[in-house]
DNA sequence: AAAACGGGGGC
DNA sequence: GCCCCAGTTTT
């Protein structure tokens, strides 16, 4: 069946006002440079939001570019964004990211799919993450939210997170790569939650494969 | 006390 | 493909 996106994303839309929360995934993201949506889109990984926000700023306080980063020391790194899931691994790989932006890379957060995935720690829901947000490049960023829901949905039929992402590319207007995250991480956090999603109160109830279309047919 | 969280890397 | 990763919060 033919999937009415531009309804969907109306009603999305509508739904989205009312919150200003910041989603998890676009931290930093409005007078964010690439180097910080990259940097916290690592802190980020298992933590949470508020967390995440509050090491991001203390970090950034101290060092908002790669060439400042890279003066700081591993240890003081980890006692900014302390306490945040996998400090250590993660403040070793935002010290070797700073250092191969400057050293390797002519002071630039890479713009390129294939440059940001060679970065350590880097994968494809960050690569895509930054390319969208960072340099209004078109990509999907598929985080545990959107995944979840455009499965639920009956958008695509994937068990993995990176499945997703091709299989969204397929489906899913050009126009709508960069917008989407957005807009379903916000739902998926108050709507289309992990565990007992809160189908009664949901606006996409008749778009749905579950609750709606499947059950009409 | 145990499970959940969420993305990436190594084998 | 499968297993490991680290610290906090929720059950």
């Amino acid at each position: 069946m033919k999937i009415k996106w531009i309804e969907i994303f109306k009603i999305l839309e509508d739904f989205q006002t009312g919150y200003d929360l910041p989603s998890v995934s676009l931290i930093g993201n409005e007078e964010g440079s690439p180097f910080k949506i990259l940097i916290s889109t690592l802190i980020s990984l298992r933590t949470r939001d508020e967390v995440t926000l509050e090491a991001s700023r203390r970090l950034f306080e101290s060092a908002d570019t790669a060439e400042a980063m890279m003066k700081l020391s591993q240890e003081e790194i980890e006692a900014l964004i302390y306490p945040c899931g996998f400090f250590r691994v993660k403040s070793g790989n935002i010290l070797t990211i700073s250092k191969e932006i400057v050293q390797n890379l002519g002071g630039q957060v890479p713009s390129s799919k294939e440059g940001l995935l060679a970065l350590p720690g880097v994968g494809l829901k960050t690569a895509n993450l930054v390319l969208s947000l960072g340099f209004a490049i078109p990509a999907i960023c598929v985080d545990i939210h959107v995944h979840r829901i455009a499965n639920r949905m009956g958008w695509v039929k994937t068990n993995k997170p990176d499945d997703s992402v091709p299989a969204l590319e397929k489906i899913l207007p050009r126009e709508y790569w960069i917008p989407i995250n957005e807009l379903l991480v916000l739902f998926g956090q108050q709507i289309c939650t992990p565990r007992s999603p809160k189908c009664s109160q949901c606006p996409l109830h008749e778009h749905c494969r579950r609750c709606g279309v499947e059950q009409s047919r």
